[in-house]
DNA sequence: CGAGGGTTTGAAGTGCATCAAATAGTGTGG
DNA sequence: CCACACTATTTGATGCACTTCAAACCCTCG
């Protein structure tokens, strides 16, 4: 039932019924495999998107072809609503990178029920508000980290915040999807995690990487972050 | 009078009279000389500031003191309203850098407001959705263009993007500050300079520049970008 | 005029990208 | 279950871009 599932989002919490009901009505699901391309930079954005199973890349490319990563949604984030107070069109591109399942629902019936709903107007800055940290918090990163500090920094934004003693991360996608994602080459990344080997005394085995404690992890890539570790402006919860 | 300079802010411009003379009465215009901190990262966010003249640049720190420049606010823009929905922390330190007359407003008043008036949410939402699309585009300029390319973009921003023939472009403040501004260190930026001079004819003197025409830059810097020439998407009006 | 900050220039080093090739890993059909 | 094909990842070698350190230059302002 696709309105409990809409329930569930913080974005909807304070939504009636009655639209939630009419939401539903108006919402998509569908499958879709690897590679497939959910819309592309500069189309008209009719739909925005919720992803339930899979991942899916948000990206820009030039006329060269050369691609800037913006984002990769994980399973159950929403994309493609930021559009709507802009110009209407996709400002990037929508690529399925993990064979996904994803429920489109329309833009119009969001806009419509933001302009009537205060509390889900108030949601909805609290969402960007988030998200505009996160991405400020990139572009210091940027900035301020070398590779591998970039590459620890994201490490730890996958582990639990509070963990003790020794923990396991899984990469979630593609080495070079991760590599892309942090701006920065495949062979660079894969240099990157050596590096921290050798710094960090992490075990690298395949896309599976073990740590006996996060701290060291922590003190070499948060040094040149503005931020100490258990590093809460990051995203560790649900964005939307 | 104040109420009429809040008017003239597209974030106010639904709001009706009796918020803005309360608000305005809650303001406290000050001067502020060059070097002064207005605040501080991580400090309790009890005010929002309108830069009425001057200039104010934000950023973070490390702990070894390395400074990331966040954003340098031009006159006539606001800073620090975007903590609204989040801790209620300051993300970042804001400082003069160019005597400057500000505006203090309480968060506290805009935010009931925003809460009671649906209209004022909805301009809000927009002027988050501009900064986002922005620091969205800054991102990939770091990712897809080198350092004489971020400058070139940068001066095509302190331009009117329909001109023709000759223009000449004063740099608003300090070569170095403009240096971190873009991420990069003030020799690079110098050279930057000059490889642009050489790759596009342009004239400099001190902190004024002239193009016989925006199109040379235009090609050199925008090869590298997902957007072509006459760059919408960048800060070109006032943004809240 | 002289002091001090901003800016440029030079020389050297580092980090990341690029190109090329080897290796590991995965899925396929036999 | 193996061999092959194909892709992801690693490794090596090299070059360029940017940083760093150092010094000169320039400009402004008392």
């Amino acid at each position: 039932m696709i309105k409990n599932t809409l329930k569930t989002y913080p974005l909807f919490s304070e939504c009636d019924d009655n639209f939630l009901e009419s939401l539903s009505r108006q919402a998509n699901v569908f499958d879709a495999p690897k590679n497939k391309v959910i819309f592309l930079s500069q189309e008209d954005a009719n739909n925005f998107y919720i992803l339930q199973k899979g991942w899916v890349k948000l990206f820009r490319e030039t006329l060269e072809g050369t691609q800037a990563i913006i984002d990769v949604i994980p399973q159950g984030h929403m994309f493609g609503e930021s559009c709507l107070f802009e110009d209407d069109k996709y400002p990037f591109s929508a690529e399925v990178i993990e064979s996904a399942t994803l429920i489109s629902l329309p833009i119009s019936a969001l806009k419509s029920e933001i302009e009537q709903n205060p509390k889900l107007a108030i949601s909805m800055l609290s969402s960007m508000a988030r998200y505009r940290k996160q991405q400020d918090k990139e572009l210091e990163h940027r900035t301020l980290q070398n590779t591998p500090q970039r590459i620890g920094c994201f490490l730890l934004r996958l582990v639990d915040q509070n963990a003790k003693g020794p923990v396991t991360i899984h990469l979630p996608y593609d080495k070079t999807l991760v590599a892309m994602r942090l701006g920065m080459q495949p062979e660079t990344f894969s240099r990157g995690i050596s590096t921290l080997k050798k710094a960090t005394g992490m075990q690298v085995k395949g896309s599976t990487i073990q740590l006996d404690d996060v701290s060291n992890l922590a003190e070499y890539s948060c040094s040149a972050c503005s931020s100490e570790f258990p590093c809460k402006s990051l995203k560790t919860t649900q964005n939307f």
